[in-house]
RNA sequence: GGAGAGGUGGCCGAGCGGUUUAAGGCGCCGGUCUUGAAAACCGGUAGGGGUUCACGCCUCUCGUGGGUUCGAAUCCCACCCUCUCCGCCA
């Protein structure tokens, strides 16, 4: 959520901001402003009412306990004639406060001063490259295809089980997954990073923290509590679409004293995403599915900390790729191009020989205090200092399927057997996959 | 899932319709005293929002959301959570 003070203080500033981002976030813009106005004037006219009930209701007391009925009786008479003005006014200021809180939260973050501006993800431009693509004295195949014929990677079987855009590992596939994953978590965890096991069944509201509500419902998996008539009970539950969720907004509604800060929090877990919208998009193979794997890495930041920050998580992402020896790159996201909570964002890409480009296997975002400001989380400089908004940063540390088909084909041999990367070999339990002992 | 008990400030705990816009204690911060510390004593100790150059003032928050009332921590309704026992279960 972006601060409603900067609305009213600088509309302009944000206004641009927003429009560096998209022009279609200047009329919410506007809206936002209006209604904010609106609503700051009547909660005054509001609060003064009730300024005058609480004394005069005060009085009455007061008057009872004394043993003077008439002037209570008069204070009682007074008091009334305040009733229904008040009613009123405070019945059109609930009627505002919900459009304000929806239009606040439909904003994204600003775009921080040092991004690239930029359209689309066409001008997005790399800071750095890794490992440059070693070419192949053959013609390198695809994962899917590989992952077959090893017999380690069974579309078929997952989609009878749950459709398309599902996957299915067996044998050293199923192995090398939870290789991958127990030797990032270790690799972090030498970095620094408490790991952490978390739920994958969340509250709405925590999934407003972190930015997926209200305007990405479309793309989460939504329980609704089947058990409960009752409109107010809330059991409605989403599995997550990423552990930055859960990881997050661990520290929602907390004061943290200043020493606490870094926190540095990683997470495997599996990630659910209906991804309405990308029909036709990466139909086959890892790369995008419904249910898919991730390694999470968080950190919650004092403010000024927080885009090192954001230059030190991208470096723990990146030693997965670096160890691994597979090529990538990282490029910076222009400001059209920016996740919606994110003000600064890198994404790690990995080289797909079959496609003779590069892929996202990460994606590292700075999204200082939008989140925090949506979760109340906040930390304490000094014991007498009043609280302030936290930063808070995400990226993948990296998306395990798509690792999983990078090593695949970067790592084929002409007779179709895989190679494991030496790292991963004492995690695994083997240094190939070849067809004779998939 | 069933039965019972309970959710009050950083923590413990009183309050059960109006000098309580939350007593008392602990903790924490500052001060007096002391060579220093402890003890004792004095004072201060929540968060959000609005307003103000500022001091301050106003408002909301006693698990959450509604309701009754001139006035609700206190009464009513619904929900959430925690604990104990039973059932089921990895």
């Amino acid at each position: 959520m972006i601060d409603s003070s900067l609305l009213r203080k600088t509309p302009e500033k944000v206004a641009s901001s927003l429009r560096s981002r998209n022009e279609r976030y200047v009329s919410s813009l506007e809206a936002a402003i209006k209604i904010e106005a609106e609503h700051r004037t009547l909660l005054q006219e509001v609060e003064a009412l009730r300024s005058k009930r609480n004394a005069l209701s005060q009085s009455v007391g007061k008057a009872k306990a004394a043993g003077a009925a008439e002037e209570a009786q008069k204070l009682l008479e007074e008091v009334g004639l305040l009733k229904s003005t008040m009613e009123e006014k405070e019945k059109s200021l609930a009627a505002l406060s919900s459009p304000l809180k929806e239009t606040l939260l439909s904003l994204p973050n600003l775009p921080h001063e040092s991004v690239p501006l930029g359209r689309n993800e066409e001008d997005n431009r790399p800071v750095r490259f890794g490992l440059k693509p070693i070419p192949f004295d053959f013609k390198p195949l695809d994962h899917q295809t590989i992952g077959e014929r090893l017999k380690i990677l069974d579309f078929a079987a997952a989609a009878k089980l749950s459709g398309s855009r599902f996957s299915l590992w067996r044998g050293p596939g199923a192995r090398l997954m939870s290789a991958l994953v127990r030797w990032s978590l270790d690799l972090h965890r030498s970095a620094g990073y408490e790991e952490i096991w978390p739920p994958y069944l969340v509250k709405p509201e925590i999934l407003e923290g972190t930015g997926q509500l209200p305007k990405f419902k479309e793309d989460l998996y939504h329980l609704e509590n089947p058990g409960k008539e009752n409109s107010q009970a809330a059991g409605d539950m989403y599995l997550i679409p990423t552990a930055e969720v859960p990881l997050t907004n661990l520290v929602r509604d907390e004061i943290l004293p200043l020493e606490s800060l870094p926190i540095k929090m990683t997470a495997y877990t599996p990630c659910f995403r209906q991804e309405a919208g990308s029909y036709g998009k990466d139909v086959r193979g890892l790369i995008r599915n419904h249910q898919f794997d991730k390694v999470e890495l968080v950190w919650i930041t004092r403010p000024e900390d927080s885009l090192s920050a954001l230059e030190s998580l991208t470096e723990d992402a990146e030693r997965i790729l670096k160890t691994l020896e597979i090529p990538y790159r990282i490029i910076e996201l222009c400001t059209g191009d920016l996740g919606f909570a994110s003000r600064k964002t890198y994404d790690l890409e990995v080289w797909m020989p079959s496609e003779q480009k590069y892929r996202e296997i990460s994606s590292c975002s700075d999204c200082g205090d939008f989140q925090a400001r949506r979760m109340n989380a906040r930390l304490r400089r000094t014991p007498k200092a009043s609280p302030e908004f936290v930063h808070t940063l995400n990226g993948s540390g990296v998306a395990i399927g798509r690792l999983f088909a990078a090593i695949l084909e970067n790592f084929q041999e002409k007779d179709g057997s895989v190679a494991i990367p030496k790292p991963l070999v004492p995690y695994a339990g083997f240094e190939r996959i070849a067809v004779s002992n998939a």
